[in-house]
DNA sequence: GGCCGAGATGCAATTCGGTTGCGCCGGCCT
DNA sequence: AGGCCGGCGCAACCGAATTGCATCTCGGCC
């Protein structure tokens, strides 16, 4: 998809870094999932991560899925439901977790987090209803598939 | 959930009336289908859709998959992802069909439309990127499970 | 450096939401 | 009333995600 290859072994420092400061143990998949993220300036899904990950390190399926999940419980990433019923998780670059908005291309399916993007910090619920999260998310089409 | 069992018997007449007027055929399953999304003020599963049919009128699952992606195509409702890895449906009330925002409670899942929510008409989006949809979700607990 | 235990990984099987192919049936046009 | 186009039901299928369990390994401790 875009990239030629994303090299996440750049990453991969930065990966285990991160891991290591969450006081979290430190394991192959986990520094390599975590990686393929930072590398990736689209949000993955898991198969993506996979297909990322098998040049450099056969990992099995459910262990990216659980990985997965268990960056998201840390607050290293984050999961975003797509259109196409496939989760995709993007890593959280930094620590302030704001809310930001996300585009996906009807298309090719690719899904970038979008900074400039404001995401309404209030809304005005039914009486009783607590707000916790805001998602806010663009559907169109990418500059490569318009 | 909520309602004590939707009357969607009530809403019968009404979905009729506008299958008719989009110039479609009209069978039972499309005016019950559409009929208990419109006896429903939350968004459907389309389980729930077929267990509310259930007791007046025994629709096979495909058949309810069907007959709400055909609504959706026909603008007489609309889908919503949920995180719950499943599609919940609404029924478009206005033929205005204005965007708008979504809760969604993520103790029992349940979704509803927000109608005092605006939702940004304009977004900024990278070079070359073209808007087509922009969907707002908030996640927390409803007035019931909080 | 080697040992040990909690917990992470891999494998296989399973669940479940959603889709597809196809023959029959039923709305609706004439 | 007749006929045909298309919707319906049935059954098989697909793929994302999950679970159970045996094995392996990270990281603390000696």
């Amino acid at each position: 998809m875009g990239k030629p290859r994303a090299r996440h072994a750049a990453h991969l420092p930065a990966a285990r870094e991160r891991i290591r400061a969450a006081g979290e143990r430190l394991t192959a998949p986990r520094a390599a999932v975590l990686a393929a993220l930072l590398a990736s300036d689209a949000a993955l899904t898991h198969h993506e991560v996979e297909d990322s990950l098998a040049t450099s390190l056969a990992v099995d399926r459910v262990t990216v899925y659980r990985v997965l999940d268990w960056l998201v419980s840390l607050g290293l990433a984050h999961r975003i439901p797509g259109e196409d019923r496939t989760w995709r998780f993007g890593a959280n670059r930094d620590d302030s977790h704001a809310p930001h908005a996300h585009f996906t291309c009807s298309r090719c399916g690719r899904t970038v987090c979008l900074e400039g993007v404001a995401v309404p910090p209030r809304v005005s619920l039914p009486r009783g209803y607590l707000p916790r999260r805001v998602e806010l998310t663009v559907q169109g089409l990418c500059a490569a598939c318009r």
